[in-house]
RNA sequence: UAGGAGUGUCGGGUGAUUGCGUUAUUGGAAACAAUACCGAGGAAAGUCCGAACACCUCUUGUACUGCAAAGCACAAGAACAAAGAAAGUCGUUAACGACGACCGAGUAUAAGAAUCAGUAAUCGAGGAAUUGGUUUACUUAUUCCUCAAUUACUGAAUCAAAGCCUAGGGAAAGUGCCACAGAGACUAUACUAACCAACACCUAGUGUUGGUAAAACGUGAAAAGUGAUGUGAGGUACCUGUCAUUUAUGAACAGAUGCUACACAUCUCGCUCUAUGGUGACAUAGAUGCGUGGCAAACCCUUUCUGGUGUAAGAGCAAAUUUGGUAGCUCGCAUGAGCUUAAUGGCAACAUUAAGCCUAGAUAGAUAAUCACCUCCUUCUUGUUUACAAGGAGAAGACAAAAUUCGGCUUACAGACACGUCCUAGAAC
RNA sequence: GCCUCGGUAGCUCAAUGGAUAGAGCAGGAGUGUUCUAAACUCAAGGUUGGGGGUUCGACUCCUCCCCGGGGCA
């Protein structure tokens, strides 16, 4: 789990995000982004019920996403709402392939160091 | 020992690095930092029932305020109706449609049992054919057929265990339904045609009423009120014989067989009553009398029960913006119908007592990510004693994640283990 | 967290507890036409979402699962 400060937790900011932010998506995982105005990033990931309908699935994408964000958060840009999206596609992967394709996407974008 | 049935428990472990949440301690004004402990399930799931808890509504009573209307606090409760639920008995429980034990109804197989059929073998009796012997009608051998018995195997239906299943009040309060078929599906014998009689019209037919026979076979899931057997009377179908003559028919008689809305007897089923046993549902026995179609998971009737809403309940603090309230934050929220062990009571569900223990609390939602080793497991190869040993490869791999909390139910589930409980068969003592 | 509706042929829909589950469209074969279409004829296509029960008999009644839609706060 991130730590609190890198959490973006209220409904009102992700609704905002949606409608206002970038969006950026690849085979396996979808980005939006926008500014915050704050010292530090704020990140969040979304796996809905389309992508599986079990939680412990759920559950497993999300940690795996959030793992992988945990071990690069030094190389992001600070001051960005970030929201990630789980895909049918990336159900039950090692996390090294994850990783390979959460930073290609990362790539397009202007989040990375 | 073999087979079958049943019940219960568990559902990886150790370590390393990097991280998250609650709590505690320390440092700090605070933000935060460091250390330590703890951190998903048997179903957390489905949301099918029930309860705790909270607020609201209404009724009644009491106290207080008020001239009064009324307000407010506390306590007790949820009338009638509507709507809904439950009901075999006794118990357990906070409560339940849950659980336990029992009662009644239903149900099916194993081992086994006796019965029947078929096949094979053996033995016996009888008959036929062939061959040999001679007293020419006896005997020997072989083959075939029939009958009976025994053994083995196979098949059939019957009986048959522990079990399994049950949403089990009332059909003699009433209504409704019971397709097709059938005379008739609950005022049962209809309707049409045929024959007979009476009456009317009127004339050789028509109508009405009554009777006869067809006709209780069959139909159907179910048939008139329990079913079976026997005896008797009558009827009827068919067969045989007698008789008669038109010699192929019946106007009559006798006999056998079958069926039968009749009577009687015996047994059986159900109801009622009595006795005995049981807390009870019921069971057993006896008696005299009686004989009621099925469906209430159709409407309904009887007895009993339920006020409503749901933790997003609700309580508090409180920006922008003064009160109120909104955003937001905090509480509710983890000591509980709690867990473990022991003893006692109870067939059991469970209860009581004693000792010990504290065991998740997130909120875009923590409990993880990456590895190493171990054991369990899967598969292959080699050796050999059917099983074990060695080596190689794969490798925790099932169902599935708390969201106010409990008690159940239901559904999903790789694999492992335990109990030796119940039943059947065999062996030994 | 709670409430509610639905599932029938490839598609859209019917059905009083009574048996062969029906209609339209689509698809197939034929007639038709010089050819295509229209029109006409014919047949095929169903585990009535799945399991269990009540009943003589279940698409229908009861119950448990599965799937899908809608609503409340």
């Amino acid at each position: 789990m991130l730590n609190k400060k890198h959490r973006l937790r209220l409904e009102k900011d992700i609704k905002t995000l949606f409608a206002k932010g970038k969006g950026v998506f690849g085979i396996c995982i979808g980005i939006k982004y926008m500014k915050n105005n704050l010292e530090d990033s704020r990140f969040t990931v979304i796996v809905g019920t389309k992508v599986s309908k079990k939680a412990v699935e759920r559950n497993r994408l999300k940690r795996q996403i959030r793992a992988v964000i945990r071990k690069n958060i030094d190389n992001f840009v600070p001051g960005y709402d970030v929201v990630f999206f789980g895909k049918k596609e990336s159900l039950n992967k090692d996390t090294k392939e994850l990783e390979k394709q959460i930073l290609n996407v990362l790539k397009k974008t202007i989040l990375l160091k």
